[in-house]
This record gives C-alpha cells, structure tokens and sequence, in this order.
DNA sequence: GTTGATTATGCAATTTTTTGCATATATCCT
DNA sequence: AGGATATATGCAAAAAATTGCATAATCAAC
C-alpha cells in the first residue's frame, strides 16, 4: 500500500512526468521498490483523482505531449503524514534463492553459470551506484542538503552490492568444492 | 509467479503441513521471500488441483486434524524444470527506504527512533542467523550435503544483516552530525 | 477462570501487481 | 530500408497478495 507513497516521495523532490519517475525508480528508489510503468501511470491516476498530485499538459514537437506532475498541498500533507508512520515490514522476492535451496537438483555448471550471471549485473549494479556516488559531490551545498537522505539510500544499495558480490564468490567456492 | 516453486523446494526437502511451510518460510527462505499463511494455503489448494503435490490427513487428538503434504513425481519434475530456468529479477518493497526519501519531512527525532527501531530488529535477526548457523554444524554429514545450498541462503542473510547494521550507525551519526 | 499463545486450516473481498497489448514519433545504427 | 532504442502514455485481463474474518482445541501463565 505505498508505491503510492513512492510516487508522492519522488515528486516531492522533483516534479515530472510519468515516464521520469519511472526512470528515477530504475536508478534509485527502484532497488529497494520495484515496479513497472504501467503501475505508476495508474497510480498516478488515481492520486489525481484523490487530489494529491496535479499536472501541466506539455505539448512537445516530435515527443508525445507529456503530463508534467506535481504535489498538491493535499500531497505533500498525506507524504508528511505517511512519514511520522512507522515504516511496515519489507517484502522480498528472491527467485535466485528460492532456487538455490531446489539446487541439488540442477545440474553443477548450469548453477555455476546462473551465479556467475548474477555476479555480473551486480558488478554492474555496483559500478553505477559508485558512479551516482560521485555525481553526488557535485552538487550545490543547497543540493546536497535535499539529497541528503536520498544519498543515503545510494549508501545502503552500496553495502548490499557488496554483501552479495562477497557471498557469490563464497557460494561459487562452495559448489566447486563440496556439491558433487 | 512462484511462491509455488518456494512452497515445492521446501516440500522438496521435507514433507510438511501448510502451517509447517508457513514457520520453516519464516526461518529460513522468508527472508528472502515473503508470504502470509493465507496464501500458501490457497497455493498449495492450487498445486493439490494441478497435481503437484499430494497429502495425508492425519488426525490428532486435541489439535486440529492436519494435512501432511509432499511431492509428486510431477511436482518434483517441475521443481526440477523451474530450476534450470533463469532466475527472473527479484523484488523488494522497502519502505523505510522510501521513507528517507521523504525523509526530511519528518522530524529528526522520530527518524532516529524509528532506525533504532529497525536496529533493533536487525539485532535480533543476526542473532536468530548465527543460532541457525551454529546449528548446521551438527548435522550428520549426509543431512549437511542436503542443506548445504540452503545453509549457503543464510549466509547471504547473515552477509545482509551485517550490511544493514553497518548502515543502519552510518546513516544515524549523518542524521544526527548533518541534519537540521 | 480467563486471557493469550500455539497449532491448524480456510473463505471472501479488495487491492496490487503482472502480462500482454496498443499507439506514435524521432533518432541512431547497420 | 529495416531494426533497435528512447520518449511518452495507457487499457484490459489475469494472477498474486493483502486484509479481515472465522473456527477450534490445547496449554501455560496470571
């Protein structure tokens, strides 16, 4: 019950359209809150219908036009409001892991293989949160002071990166050594 | 789509009642991969229909008859088949995260509480990992060929929980030294 | 003696999410 | 010329998940 709040989060720090917060989910809020395109420009409008984001019609040569969002008063209070709220349990899904404990069924190389594919895309995970690191030194003083929570949950996608590139080659080790 | 295949690799490596699934989800794949007793029923209604899984009722004197559940020849060839497909991506739904998005919103106080709160809860998580673990060390040799590949998921929670906690004093001394 | 936890299962209504489809233009690549 | 990618928005059907409710017996604690 809160992608609605992820919306509300985002355009509380900038307004835009649909298609940006989407992408902004994709390079922040989204590895820690999934979801699809459709799902936002749904939610988006229903949060227009409750009052609580409103938009400017932008009509664009070329592009089509664009519904640029913004907070309303109402928004911004059910954000605040949402925020004095302790925070629900998290909820994972972790297909990978599901798997691994049906392991012993596969074959060996095959596992191997799918873990080393992992690894991949959280080498590349890692190398754009460092880049997103250190975009972040650039920023106004002014800037860093908004962003400053936000950055924060860069930090957190950076310890988990870690975790898992240090638990892969763990795991990796583990099967070449002890599964037959 | 696949609490089903979590709910066979747990029949997989023991038979057991819904409300067993249930309460081994919550020691072990729960984290990562949540779910409610509701659904794993209705789940496993659905893989008893599809022929995936069979059951025994066994009556008991005092407590509720139960249904001991374990895998067909059908449910494991198709545990087997999910296993050699690649894992799709994972989802997370984090709100504290979104939370700190809007986080300068809230009061600065109540922020630190609520991470004292989410501490205390990694706490205590870490805690129950190195209880499991501890215990995989007295497994027969055989029993810990079986869960070796499970025992590896807890170490990814345990690499996890020390990720959270190193973050959780982090992003604490940056709210308490940076935030107004 | 009653309150609460544990064991054990489930239905129904609602909400959320996924999956598949649909449209339209511009640009870059081969 | 054809194909992929990016911009930009959305509907509809189906699947999955959540929330609320319901039952029922035992055991331990207070």
């Amino acid at each position: 019950m809160s992608l609605k709040h992820a919306i509300l989060a985002m355009l509380d720090l900038e307004k835009g359209t649909g298609y940006d917060i989407v992408k902004r989910f994709n390079l922040s809020i989204g590895h820690f809150w999934s979801s699809s395109h459709q799902q936002v420009y749904k939610e988006l409008h229903k949060l227009h219908d409750d009052g609580m984001v409103e938009f400017e019609a932008v009509e664009q040569a070329g592009k089509p036009d664009k519904k640029v969002y913004y907070l309303t008063d109402a928004g911004l209070k059910a954000l605040k409001a949402w925020v004095r709220q302790p925070a629900r349990a998290f909820k994972i899904k972790e297909p990978l892991l599901v798997k691994l404990f049906a392991g012993r069924h596969g074959d060996k190389d095959e596992l191997l293989e799918e873990l080393a594919r992992h690894e991949q895309l959280h080498r590349e995970t890692a190398e754009q949160y460092s880049k997103l690191e250190s975009q972040m030194e650039h920023l106004s003083s002014r800037q860093r002071k908004k962003y400053l929570l936000p950055y924060m949950t860069l930090r957190l996608g950076i310890h988990f990166e870690k975790a898992w590139l240090t638990w892969l080659a763990e795991v990796r080790k583990v099967i070449r050594d002890e599964l037959d």
